[in-house]
DNA sequence: AGGGCAACCCGGACGC
DNA sequence: TGCGTCCGGGTTGCCC
């Protein structure tokens, strides 16, 4: 659920929150979310400090002074809260990394994981990903070529993440739906006309999303005013019955490949 | 290469 | 309130 608005938007706020503060304690509550047992986890993170934290796709990477790299991905439904113990959200909390008085609290980590790895392990990890849609360098034309080699259903191929990185069910919606082109539509039946305006419509929803927080329900702070202010401007994901704000028909919900997809029937060809 | 599908996982929503 | 049931959804791997 969370994708790259969310993610890059926890980046932004983690970077001033948590940044050269020493990790004081760990603490596990579920083996699996970490890659090894947790005595060997606690040990290396004891003390560490985290140096920067960067955004790879979905991914958060927490680099720490360790060389040592903490690799996030929230997968469906994972989330984080930073506060204090009073503070702490009443839901079922997996892994605790705490600075002092104030802890970083991670939760929903299903399928979601915290693997502890050294840069080179790291690399390797995300070594298949797709280029990132908002690198200066993943220009129109970029876009274009790789589009002429690829055949598919729009919305397949945009949350696929060896194509395109960061990407998931919701915003693969909202850029079709700003494209004004149908997510079930073939690729190589797109005009050229085309392939530029959905180049075109997923910087622009990628890029406001991420500007006022993305779609994330929880805060990631008391009083955090910015996270998830995104979600009231969905145009069309998960309003299934609702009047599309364009042309007042009805929002549509199908499945393409077992996955859920609103469109709005009425201003997308 | 694209597409379909099962498996992974379990908190939380919902029904009674 | 309490218990049982079921669902969601990104990713991987396997098959056609």
């Amino acid at each position: 659920m969370p994708e790259l608005p969310e993610m890059e938007n926890y980046k932004i706020l983690l970077n001033e929150l948590i940044i050269s503060r020493s990790i004081t304690s760990i603490t596990i509550n579920r083996d699996k979310s970490i890659n090894m047992p947790a005595q060997s986890f606690i040990n290396q993170l004891n003390n560490a400090s985290i140096v920067q934290v960067e955004r790879r796709a979905k991914h958060l990477l927490f680099h720490l002074s360790n060389q040592k790299v903490l690799l996030l991905h929230l997968m469906l439904g994972g989330w984080m809260f930073y506060g204090s113990e009073e503070e702490k959200p009443k839901r079922t909390i997996q892994v605790q990394l705490s600075f002092g008085a104030k802890h970083l609290y991670f939760i929903g980590l299903r399928l979601g994981y915290l693997h502890l790895l050294t840069k080179e392990e790291c690399n390797k990890m995300l070594s298949d990903l797709g280029p990132e849609p908002l690198e200066p360098q993943f220009t129109e034309e970029i876009f274009l070529n790789i589009l002429k080699e690829r055949k598919g259903t729009i919305k397949l191929k945009l949350v696929d993440q060896h194509f395109i990185s960061g990407i998931g069910n919701c915003y693969s919606d909202e850029i079709c739906y700003e494209a004004q082109i149908l997510p079930m539509r073939k690729l190589e039946k797109l005009k050229e006309t085309e392939h530029r305006k959905l180049y075109r419509s997923m910087l622009q929803t990628l890029k406001s999303a991420t500007t006022i927080g993305g779609y994330m329900e929880h805060p990631l702070y008391v009083g955090d005013k910015k996270t998830g202010s995104y979600d009231e401007r969905c145009k069309v994901y998960d309003r299934e019955g609702e009047i599309c704000p364009r042309c007042k028909n009805k929002i549509v919900l199908i499945k393409i490949s077992s996955k859920k997809c609103f469109y709005c029937p009425g201003c997308q060809f």
